[in-house]
DNA sequence: CTGAAAGCGCTAACAG
DNA sequence: CTGTTAGCGCTTTCAG
């Protein structure tokens, strides 16, 4: 149990001194090395390796951290919901945190309301993380914001507004409604005299970009908003609302916030007799791994998540390593309009009749053989 | 900068003792209440409270870290993609992880073999982390295991066995084999005759056990094994390896390792003509979100991802926690296979001659109007 | 270019 | 029930 056994009794992890002592220099060398420090010659540099490398040394963090007030690591507050988008601006996230050095704190909350946020945040903060990313936060009106509550760390907050009080705040992510600005003029252009929207829960502020989006896309077309339907995001809450719209006639194109919705929507549409998208177009936001595959193919909006995790965490990275400088230029993503099978000119109000195509219906899909994606049209 | 201005400049953060001084108790006093830890009077704990809500007192982790040689952290390596299997998984361990009072770091590796993991693993262990949690990884033949790297802390390997050497190892998440059995034997229980597979890539044990238990299961009951198609877990993999077995007239029912490749599986042998589920079955794998409402809704295998996760974690802080006591029972994760409208008895061989039914295709879902799940059946 | 000394803020034994 | 005394293994001064 003792430490004293050196490289004997190798019970205990090495620390810098044992590391020193078998290279033959001070403690502080060793540190230096390991910081890449500069004024270390080549060959003391190359002896305080070897001996680190025999000894099996690692930096013990909890120590560097104390010592030098800096954890090295942010702290990413996600929704609890394996929700493609959330999770793939996870996984993005990831990716560029480990490519900076630094380390990933993940806190999950299922409710991504102001408390639900606040306590997360909190638990990271404990954690002294040197910066927090916060996911898709949503607007809860009911929780009034903990003014309190303040973090002083660099944050980033993905695609919404700031759900609470934070000083050194940046934002990244938005552009969805501008996303959705092009799926509405796809349809328009299609010929559909309007669109109707099959919005998410409008608590997150992801759902309201898209609505805003389709609403102002519509009014500077002069066309006539229709109600809103809302969904939760899930395929079943796609298939209630498709039920509701089957039955007004009217409906020729929906926009629906997400592709999972989307989905539900159309098998809704396909089973109360409307064809999609011979009947109505439908089009999707996401475009998840399988859009490319159900059944017809689903247009969709690409988000562009490995983007914006990239550039908002170079920010981040950059507000927390220069406290004092001013943040990073914000640059606007792409949009990504994924044009497949389930978007197609409205039926032709002249001709009433019509039924002769419902036998080839059941191969529709076999007229866009295409494995991936159909054709893109990259815009802005 | 100086520290000592204690509570009137509030540039630092406050430390224990400050508390300690403002609620007139030692500092040790600070330290037993903020670790629940007993004999402490209620009245001292009420004012040690108050102090620390009153100076915004949150401990210092990397000074309880360095002193008690624990960080209270977990850290995951999970798989850089956002496959749902391995993205439930995360957030199965997350929730499990946050109500144990643990921190999570996670951790990305793009390619699960063994270095992959190694380097994963190594930046968990500087970060200090006092387990380990491997989500799915890849057995790498070509990447030999480095025997020189070992991890001294408990881990536990969610679906696979072990790819590094760890002498406090523990596995969670088997069963899939007994998964794959219940899907194989339903298919059989309808009259067919055999069962193709589609397989994941080899390189996960995920689609090794999968695989295993098609195998395993066709041998028992003395059916043929039909040559395997190995996909990548891709819609559009399932789609390749759908056009290839759509030539083949004898393919009856097929098991796809997970339901993204069934999705594109089911698109292509629509598009050959071939019908699901009157001219081929299919069962997927996962149950994600969307396979209630494909077309047509699909059977498939659910996996218990928070029941897995749930045990796994259960028992890992068991093991950080108690070094020397023997590791948790392990406990079977239910079957639950979910059957929907994608798999049917085979066609009958004595009627070649069919088509009368064609002209309903259209509106085939409509006949299953459930909304999620059909049927369950749960087994063992 | 290198080293010595002094903590970082907390927990771990021990004493009361 | 409460306080004292030592460090944990680094980084940070400040001297060479």
């Amino acid at each position: 149990m003792t430490r004293g056994t050196a490289r004997s009794g190798n019970t205990a992890a090495p620390r810098s001194v044992d590391v020193a002592r078998l290279a033959g220099v001070s403690q502080k060398t060793v540190s230096r090395v390991f910081n890449d420090e500069q004024y270390v010659s080549a060959d003391v540099r190359r002896r305080v390796l070897e001996a680190a490398e025999e000894l099996g040394y690692r930096r013990n963090n909890a120590a560097r951290a104390l010592a030098s007030g800096r954890t090295r690591s942010i702290g990413v507050v996600t929704l609890g919901t394996a929700l493609y988008g959330p999770t793939s601006l996870l996984m993005g996230v990831e990716r560029v945190v480990r490519d900076t050095g630094y380390a990933l704190h993940v806190v999950n909350t299922m409710e991504g309301d102001a408390a639900g946020v606040t306590g997360a945040v909190s638990s990271l903060l404990d954690q002294g993380v040197d910066g927090i990313v916060i996911s898709e936060p949503i607007d809860e009106a009911g929780a009034e914001r903990d003014a309190s509550f303040r973090i002083d760390v660099p944050v980033l907050v993905l695609g919404a507004p700031l759900p609470v009080t934070a000083p050194r705040a940046l934002i990244a992510g938005g552009g969805a409604d501008l996303m959705a600005r092009a799926a509405i003029e796809h349809l328009l252009d299609l010929g559909h005299l309007t669109v109707h929207h099959l919005a998410g829960p409008q608590r997150w502020y992801a759902a309201q970009d898209r609505l805003e989006g389709w609403r102002a896309t519509l009014a500077a077309h002069g066309r006539t908003v229709p109600p809103v339907v809302e969904g939760d995001w899930s395929a079943a809450s796609g298939y209630r609302a498709g039920r509701e719209l089957a039955e007004h006639s009217d409906v020729t194109a929906v926009f629906a916030a997400n592709d999972d919705m989307a989905i539900g929507l159309i098998r809704a549409l396909t089973e109360a007799g409307r064809r999609v998208p011979e009947d109505v177009s439908v089009v999707g936001f996401d475009d998840i791994p399988v859009a490319a595959y159900v059944t017809p193919p689903l247009t969709t909006v690409r988000q562009p998540f490995d983007a914006v995790a990239q550039e908002g965490l170079k920010r981040l990275v950059h507000a927390i390593e220069n406290p004092n400088a001013d943040p990073l230029p914000t640059s606007d993503p792409p949009i990504d309009l994924i044009i497949r099978a389930s978007t197609a000119p409205p039926p032709s109000r002249t001709t009433p009749a019509r039924g002769r195509r419902t036998a080839s219906r059941a191969l529709k899909g076999a007229e866009h053989p295409s494995p991936p994606n159909g054709g893109k049209s990259t815009q802005r």
